[in-house]
DNA sequence: GAGTGGTCTAGACCACGAC
DNA sequence: TCGTGGTCTAGACCACTCC
């Protein structure tokens, strides 16, 4: 790796130090490869420890580096692709959504925010699905989807709760109520959706299920689900940002790779 | 607002502060609003100024604040839901396509990033059409549409370069020729697309754009446009991530509101 | 000029993983 | 036990905005 002194330049010194760390991963590094550790780093550029791993902040949160404590920064793999259009997939409880995994399951009343979302009273009963998705053997989501009783409710009854059962048996039940929900909603059959995708952090609960520390970034699809031109039930998906591309695709017509910006939009001649 | 000390918690006191924060926010700041400067702020909460400085960080992240420089600290306005499927705001060059303004166009051989992302040779011409995207009043994105000349020569010619002119009509001259490949595009006819989104940053030419500074958290939208069955265009958006969430419409039941994560993902009783 | 956020420094100690 | 990244401190100076 280069070992140059920074040039004076308008800059901040943890820009340019991103730019010349870019190159470096691009052409002397591959994927896996750790980088010296932060301490050499930042003696070899001739900054504070601090100003360098501002630097390494950008290039983690550009998916470019990971971080492990007591291991080392390594350069990061490529980010996957996860198609997230449900026509692809199929829709929640169908037998070709494969990719997600249930957890749990709860119910409860809807809170305010809640029953604003779906559209129904405040306190109703709404059956929560807990979801992780799992892509190449990486967790890389998780889901809340929210179903209102309500909903369920225009099928004729299968089994919710069994009731009963030993402590020890809690968890299998949860996930017994989980398919059960997911299975009537297929049932049901929901026949359209609409989303929206923002950026988010991750809190406490939500990335230990991530494998990642609180506080990092991730993608927040909120999806609505319609049945019988109403709407049957929201949810919220949340992606690991550093290692996830998500894609909608509906015609799919190659592999969609990301293209740099142009870097320079002068007039044609 | 609050002006506890905090207390002793395993959590990083910069998480937690942002915690404390963030329900300040809440309940007794309104949008607009400044809060007290960060020197008052680490002095009240007991801690260096580099420690309140990473929690505001992880608020300004999740589009919760605002920092300008030389004024202060601002709580920020909710996000905007940008409308992001083409069935809904037109394909670009069409009509009904109102939200982007042309910038200008350059037209280039391909480089070999982009030949393969569009799956031509390198070095055949490629018109590229820079844009920019105004909601509400502020530019939240900016967009390169990549069109390979191959695509336009479907049509009969209409004129792409007029040629000659002084130099200080280069400008308006580029978004005479924007304007052209747009409407060449809109005659042959767009007929599907596929998309991707990821996080990304702006470096320094699009931040400019963006009125960001270097490093803006942005969400990167890359779009192929499908025209008789075949790949027409490839365009990259990028969009503030602190101001916009982006939304893809169908069916558009209602309003997509944002759920927050349910916080707890117990076992049914 | 006064006040704000932005950058940078040179240290310190802690938590975690590997040996 | 050692090396790693993660957190935190107490200062300094700069760039920008407003008055």
């Amino acid at each position: 790796m280069a070992t140059a002194q920074l040039t004076a330049v308008p800059e901040p010194k943890y820009w340019h130090l991103r730019t010349v760390l870019l190159r470096a991963i691009d052409t002397e590094f591959s994927t896996g490869q750790v980088l010296p550790n932060e301490r050499d780093l930042s003696a070899r550029f001739g900054v504070a420890r601090a100003t360098l791993r501002q630097a390494l902040d950008q290039l983690e949160l550009e998916g470019r580096l990971v971080r492990r404590r007591g291991i080392g920064t390594l350069v990061a793999a490529p980010r996957v692709g996860v198609p997230v259009s449900r026509r692809e997939e199929g829709w929640p409880g169908s037998s070709r959504d494969q990719s997600w995994r249930a957890v749990d399951c709860t119910s409860a009343g809807a809170s305010e925010q809640l029953a604003r979302a779906l559209g129904i009273a405040v306190g109703e009963l709404v059956h929560t699905v807990r979801r992780i998705r799992v892509a190449q053997g990486q967790i890389v989501a998780t889901e809340s989807l929210h179903v209102p009783d309500s909903t369920l409710k225009l099928l004729p009854a299968i089994r919710l709760s069994a009731g009963g059962g030993t402590a020890g048996a809690a968890q299998a039940e949860s996930d017994d109520q989980a398919r059960s929900v997911l299975r009537r909603l297929e049932r049901l059959g929901v026949d359209g959706d609409s989303r929206s995708v923002e950026l988010g952090v991750a809190e406490a609960e939500e990335a230990a299920l991530l494998e990642r520390p609180p506080g990092t970034p991730v993608l927040v699809v909120t999806t609505q689900y319609a049945a019988a031109g109403r709407l049957a039930a929201v949810g919220t998906s949340t992606y690991r940002a550093d290692t996830c591309r998500l894609t909608f695709g509906e015609t799919g017509l190659v592999e969609v790779t990301p293209v740099a910006a142009v870097p320079a939009a002068r007039t044609a001649s």
